[in-house]
DNA sequence: AATTTTACTTCAAAATTTGAAGTAAGTTAC
DNA sequence: GTAACTTACTTCAAATTTTGAAGTAAAATT
């Protein structure tokens, strides 16, 4: 069975697509089915691409809707992803692009609006001049605080107990694992 | 500790940003460190959502790269995506809407370019002819077995004893718990 | 000093996503 | 039965995001 699965996929409780959980934060925050699996699908490589783009979407839609709360017009979701990867410390562009896995050409799209928007100071490396030194200013800070303090409200409801963190832990090692793999399997081959 | 924990995140192993893991498979695919943290860091709900957008960027080039050695031309990535959330059954484009938390005239454009590559059928269904039924073509399903198949040896990878099924078993969990709280905070507020 | 490499920027084009408006079929309420 | 409404989708134009090729200037190498 192990055999087969290393083969195949992963095991998992709940249908993949079909979404039977209860759809209310109060009910599906509950535990219940959680730990003990009854009935098992089997889960692939792909459909953990599958969930994390659906997951990713709705992120930014998320965070879309956050922003607009806070009145922000002069720059999008994408934007904003780049402000939180610098958070406050002072890095060159090369840096950042190894953070997010972005495309050079891209983060300097984004960085030219940040800064015209305020956001972002840029200035040339005193021992490169080739290399740009970025970091956020007043107004950047202050956005992803508020951000920052908006998704509190999901840390508390995702975090709920130690079994919960565990669960998010291990989440998060297994992502940056994948990240590895794919990222190491596009440059080398698997 | 465990109250500050679930007010402000999850403790994990490892920085988030600095890529000091190796950088070859072999290595990064090992399993030195992975099970026993050592010195730990804070984790919120932002930095999850900003490995799974890396995670995700991460998968689509991964995806552009199989889908060019196959020499697929007329449809990317996302198209791909919409084969593989179709599967093997015949479904209507409002399932296929829920299925990946698409946005309906995204779906629309998407099914129209697999509609005219040849990648799906398309029909009105009897009992209620403005839903429309879509189903895989012979080349359809050709396509998604070649990406299944490719995709084999992530599996092989990332599932390499029980230990790790567990892990990706508890993230594909997790992953659908922050689908769920971050969809149902769009719709209803948190 | 010439050449190459690095660190980035620019620009145009392509891909993806959104949003408003439309159509046609089905439902409901007179 | 028909007018009004809803559902299921499509279309189109615009915005956003991403890519890729080409450029620039500084640093490193030869």
């Amino acid at each position: 069975m192990i055999q087969k699965l290393l083969r195949e996929g992963v095991e998992v409780e709940t249908s993949i697509d079909g979404y039977e959980a209860a759809d209310f934060p109060e009910i599906t925050a509950e535990k219940q089915g959680h730990r003990h699996p009854v009935h098992t699908v089997v889960v692939t490589h792909f459909e953990l691409a599958r969930m994390i783009e659906r997951v990713n979407r709705r992120f930014a839609s998320l965070l879309r809707t956050e922003m607009t709360k806070l009145g922000i017009e002069d720059v999008g979701p994408a934007q904003a992803m780049v402000l939180m990867a610098i958070g406050d410390v002072e890095l060159s562009v090369g840096e950042l692009l190894d953070r997010g896995h972005y495309v050079g050409s891209n983060i300097s799209y984004y960085l030219k609006q940040l800064a015209d928007g305020g956001y972002i100071d840029r200035v040339a490396s005193q021992r490169d001049k080739r290399s740009a030194r970025i970091r956020l200013t007043e107004k950047g800070e202050q956005l992803c605080a508020n951000l920052r303090n908006a998704g509190g409200a999901y840390n508390r409801v995702l975090a709920r107990d130690a079994d919960d963190l565990r669960n998010l832990e291990i989440a998060f090692q297994t992502l940056h694992r994948l990240e590895l793999v794919w990222g190491n399997a596009a440059r080398y081959g698997i």
